[in-house]
DNA sequence: CTTTGTGCAAACGATTTGCAGGATG
DNA sequence: CATCCTGCAAATCGTTTGCACAAAG
């Protein structure tokens, strides 16, 4: 445990961020959750037993992990923002009943071939978003 | 362009929509336009010559339209939604320099195997976004 | 004539911003 | 000790809502 609250700060001190109790608790949490939560949930959690983060200060913690390339934004829901520490490319399942979103390994899809793309667009980044059900919800209808 | 006028005066009725004034002039300015526009653009577009629809009810006109599926709404960008009166699936461009939103042909891309998603997920639709630069914003570069 | 849509303005919710004090390197 | 961060509250922006009037079928 203490090995990776050294590990958080040697990465945060290593992208030029300081490292505020704060900023390391908002990273913290995104990398050890995998639901890409809201800025609300991150809040929740963080304030659960004691208040340690105010709401501008989330938001200005994730702008800042965001621009040094620590956590990237993840827009699937109409409203709100999501957030999630696995900037590593991947696509994302979410579930349209529950609204659950979860990683698929880029691995999964191979065989797109962006030289398919309409001369004189260059493409930098792609990513696959599949929606549908997820186990629990899928329960829910056959009750 | 009377022909197609009463085109979409059946499309509508064969939906079970009341054809009004603001909710024809909506559904007809996306059809013609091709670039996902947000409510402030068509708000802009319909009222440019004249006042036409309020904002209001242009929002009530996208919502009517999207449950009778008509229209989809587009999420690719923070804080604003697009629409798009094209239902058909298809993927989407977009370009990180100036925010342009182009489909993409479904069929650009074949090789995608949704049973290779994890057990227990059941996937219903799924949809590629593809980012990068367009023509104008590759020529800015060069300059 | 009944039902539904429109337009205005107020309400809302997520995100941003200004600023005074406080913590970081 | 200079710089940057935090927290509060007010401000902003896209979207929704309540309601009186008007239009559609």
């Amino acid at each position: 445990m203490q090995q990776k609250a050294d590990e958080i700060v040697k990465t945060l001190k290593s992208k030029g961020l300081r490292v505020t109790p704060q900023r390391f608790a908002v990273y913290a949490n995104l990398l050890e959750r995998e639901d890409h939560p809201t800025v609300e949930q991150i809040l929740t959690n963080l304030n659960q037993d004691a208040p340690t983060s105010s709401q501008a200060t989330v938001y200005a913690a994730l702008q800042a992990l965001r621009e040094v390339g620590l956590v990237r934004e993840v827009l699937l829901e109409e409203g709100v923002s999501r957030y999630d520490a696995n900037v590593a490319p991947h696509h994302h399942f979410r579930c349209n009943c529950c609204g659950a979103i979860e990683d698929i390994d880029w691995n999964t899809f191979q065989c797109i071939d962006l030289s398919k793309l309409r001369l004189g667009l260059k493409a930098e980044r792609y990513e696959v978003t599949v929606q549908g059900s997820c186990d629990r919800c899928q329960v829910k209808y056959e009750v």
